[in-house]
DNA sequence: CTACTATTCAATAAGTTTCTTGAATAGTGG
DNA sequence: CCACTATTCAAGAAACTTATTGAATAGTAG
């Protein structure tokens, strides 16, 4: 039994599979689109997502040339989540580092999920993802703008001058969200970030909307 | 960043280490004991907990002459929670072991922590702990006598005759409360089973006794 | 100070993981 | 059927993990 836990833990044991996984809590993806995301040779990326397979913490489906690879399920993410609390919580030097460039970065005033929720009723707020487009098109918050990070300053007229501007991105290891509201501000707006990222809200049971219309 | 959290999720990726993980999530103890019980030799078993240490999932302490490790803190079992609810319902091999061996003793009628919680304030029940003394004295339910399984058939008159018996152990994939239960009813008692083990029960911040008195 | 114990350290041999490379497979469009 | 593409497979070199051994360290009790 052990043995078989184990294996799976050991498949998370890969900081390159790490990396697979949170793309993959983005949505389904090709190994081509993977394996140019992760930064990994094609062969390379195929044998770690096969590891991620054989361990059930991804599935994979052939259609036309194209094999595309998800996670098995909602565990996923929930076990990553708890391997990024235990690893923050515990390890000195990841310690450090979040309470050194992460910490020093909180004054951007994080928003929780419920507030936000409350503040999009209201309609008192602009919802503006920074993802790159294909992350946007997988799925993203309902009503959310999609600007990507290095667009932004370029594209800062298609926001609303008189409300407040939230952004979020990949989830609390994400920086894009972080680097959004600090450029927002020096512009001169009001811009907070959201706690988490779209893994989390999907994963929190809120709804989605995405670019098939699905 | 990822290259820490791969680093604890390598650190847990050995059998023998979630072993101790396990046994560690009973309470603290020496590594002498824990080599014992883990079935390693004493200088192996200090390798695999320094390896634990060093990844944030343990810490020890000197103590005279002896060196006592325990957990970390309270994420470590919500992440060993999280990563056998994942393998349990994503690897087949394991499915088929859960199916079988556990699922086929399912019948023992597992009893929730509420359910327990309530029917102990009715007093209709007795509670078994059937872990060795050790454990017991480290921390153990609230009013729960303690025979261990190897002893149980032997002690049988130490528990009271009218009322249902519940027993309990160190969690989901240990066998102890299994057998206990199948032995109980074999011996005309009524028993059934707790779902979850201590750990889960200290974990879920219901009240503990320990032999101490603390 | 000496004998003794619990733990850790260091070295080594066997096994496993990782990345790279180039070839093999399977599906598509003409 | 042919050329083409996306993915997988296979083999090999380099780097890591693991268990075992025996020696080193640090604390205790006499």
């Amino acid at each position: 039994m052990l043995v078989q836990f184990a294996k799976v833990a050991r498949a998370m044991g890969n900081p390159h599979r790490l990396n697979l996984l949170e793309l993959l809590a983005q949505g389904e993806r090709s190994v081509e689109a993977l394996a140019e995301a992760a930064g990994l040779s094609v062969a390379n990326a195929s044998q770690h997502l096969q590891v991620l397979r054989r361990n059930g913490l991804a599935v994979s489906r052939k259609r036309g040339l194209h094999v595309y690879y998800r996670l098995s399920g909602h565990e996923v993410p929930i076990l990553l989540a708890a391997l990024r609390r235990t690893a923050e919580r515990h390890v000195e030097e990841i310690g450090r580092l979040v309470h050194g460039y992460f910490q020093a970065r909180d004054a951007l005033e994080p928003l929780s999920r419920d507030d936000l929720v409350g503040r999009l009723k209201e309609g008192s707020v602009t919802l503006l993802d920074v993802r790159p487009p294909e992350e946007f098109a997988a799925g993203h918050l309902p009503g959310a703008v999609n600007i990507p990070l290095k667009d932004l300053k370029r594209r800062l007229d298609e926001l609303p001058a008189g409300t407040d501007i939230v952004a979020y991105c990949r989830g609390p290891y994400c920086v894009l969200a972080y680097e959004a509201v600090a450029t927002l501000r020096a512009c001169g707006r009001r811009a907070r970030r959201m706690e988490d990222g779209f893994p989390e809200w999907r994963l929190a049971g809120l709804p989605v909307e995405s670019a098939g219309g699905a």
